[in-house]
DNA sequence: ATGAATTCCAATCATTTCACTTGGGATTGA
DNA sequence: TCAATCCCAAGTGAAATGATTGGAATTCAT
């Protein structure tokens, strides 16, 4: 019941562009060595991220990526779900494409996995990249010395 | 983002004993056949669930499994986390044993995973199999021919 | 113009996890 | 006594994970 290092490497990368937006294009080399993730690695991700319009890139010296829309409009539910697929605690209650079961109608435990399935998409529809970014200002004003992460 | 098996088998199990509780011993056998489950398979996950004492057994012919606690004091929570381990999204905000990050205290990623663990320990914990019974009861009233699942 | 920096793309790979299967031994009721 | 059951340990094939490798295309700075 984890997310794989695509979703959580991903967010990382989201938040490090948050964090810049307004900056022009950020290399993936700065983002991977900030949030200490393989750049060719994180290069997949971010392609895939760059494929669902939520980042632009840059391409030559002095390129970079930044995102495509303003953090307030980026949730963490648009990248998790770009790096993750559809989600669900089981197949039969994913988000699309959920395994039809031909006892969908009478099955008890697949109540169960739908609340789950709920619960998680409240909370990562709920935040965007621009409440991570005041959560990072707060931070900050309060351990001056350390930088985000 | 999906639990595996282990903990989606190991709920119909449990639920399967529920629905059964008070009539005997309930052999593994039948319970896999009701939930199309691997019977041996299904062995392993139930030995882990009666070495956390959810589960107890009778051995020998017409032998089988019960559950070692009424429907009501036994939460969804209890099933899944001794069959899946500790719950949460990261290793950083496992329930326990937590890989402790030096970056924790300002990390802001963390922040949204333990929304998220939170969120689903939330719904496991509030479901017991009593709760999954009385929803059996109302779909079979609702359908009369058809059987639980 | 050239070259360094960067994005873009495709393939490969080692390791781990998953979801079982296999093969038996121990216990007990009929 | 034997069939049904629980108990236990090891093995296994397939898939997913988390990268690495190698290079092509593009662009800015000089």
């Amino acid at each position: 019941m984890k997310l794989s290092t695509k979703g959580r490497y991903g967010l990382k990368a989201m938040y490090d562009l948050a964090i810049h937006f307004g900056d022009g294009p950020i290399a993936l080399k700065n983002i991977a060595e900030r949030q200490r993730i393989s750049d060719h690695y994180l290069e997949q991700l971010v392609a895939n991220l760059r494929k669902a319009g939520l980042v632009k890139s840059v391409r030559g010296a002095q390129g970079g990526y930044m995102l495509a829309q303003p953090p307030e409009r980026i949730t963490v539910g648009d990248i998790i779900r770009t790096l993750e697929g559809p989600l669900g605690p089981s197949d039969c209650v994913l988000e699309e494409d959920a395994t039809s079961c031909e006892n969908a109608e009478c099955c008890v435990t697949r109540v169960i996995w739908e609340k789950i399935r709920i619960s998680i998409s409240d909370v990562i529809d709920s935040i965007t990249l621009q409440d991570m970014v005041e959560d990072y200002h707060k931070m900050k004003n309060k351990d001056h010395y350390m930088f985000y992460i």
